[in-house]
DNA sequence: TGTCCTATTTGGAATAATTCCAATTCCAAG
DNA sequence: CTTGGAATTGGAATTATTCCAAATAGGACA
């Protein structure tokens, strides 16, 4: 139960939802996970370039969008500010810092979570609950 | 400590944060406690214009951001979906129901909204906490 | 190995929501 | 009245994202 290597764990979900396993796909899905700083298609695409001097904006809007598909990564949004994404796969919640605009995972003890799914009045069933902070951080670590 | 009638309350408000009273304003205002839905500014725009033909749809953004400011109605958003508004007051998150596109408000009650920012770290200060649920409603009501 | 079929990528155009801006218009105070 | 700042207006500009049609790339199979 341990989890698989990166470069496995893509291959397999791609595999598992019917699609291939490109370098585009691998290059992004690993840059998220090297810098996981919550960055937006265009920081992706910067990064990337370097790795994958070809690529496309598209493609890269493309292959972010698969990876939320196969569900290795999560998109996030604040307000009307561009769609961030984030590889973390543990429940957690956002702090978006106000001043300096970074984000935070916070992470979701299920016990809050379930209680936060109590709220629900019969006849609502929740696929997801997204849970987002916004304040001024001055995180210890 | 009767919540103050509409009209009152929105020229308080605009007159604490020293700014002026004006029809826009007023029709925005009270068309959104009118139907409560959570329309767009689109929407706000195609039903204030009988009462204000002339109105203009910047002067709806204009107006929202207002209320915004004076804390009578919250932007509500939906991934990257227009921003919708909404002037209920009380604690509350949203239900996005996926198949409809309708917008629920789901009370909050205090001690689940206590139990949600205490997952906060310590030098995590939330000036505010947004909840959202996606799935499917089938609504009592 | 070569061919074919489809998935994927690519670049550029198109779209959609929102913001910006400069020119009126509107008030309210003096 | 006059005047100064606030607010509104219409249209242009911006921004993030999606769309689209053409080119490319891989894998299956002969």
């Amino acid at each position: 139960m341990q989890p698989l290597p990166p470069a496995e764990s893509l291959n397999q979900r791609l595999a598992d939802i019917g699609l291939r396993s490109t370098p585009q796909r691998e290059v992004v899905y690993s840059e998220l996970l090297r810098k996981r700083d919550h960055p937006t298609a265009e920081e992706v695409f910067a990064r990337v370039k370097s790795e994958l001097p070809t690529i496309s904006l598209a493609t890269v809007y493309n292959c972010l969008e698969t990876l939320v598909q196969c569900e290795l990564v999560r998109a996030v949004n604040f307000e009307r500010s561009p769609t961030r994404y984030c590889p973390n796969l543990r429940p957690h919640a956002h702090f978006h810092d106000e001043q300096t605009g970074r984000t935070y995972d916070i992470d979701l003890p299920p016990a809050v979570l379930s209680e936060v799914n109590q709220v629900l009045p019969a006849g609502f069933d929740a696929s997801s609950v997204e849970i987002t902070f916004r304040g001024q951080a001055r995180p210890a670590s």
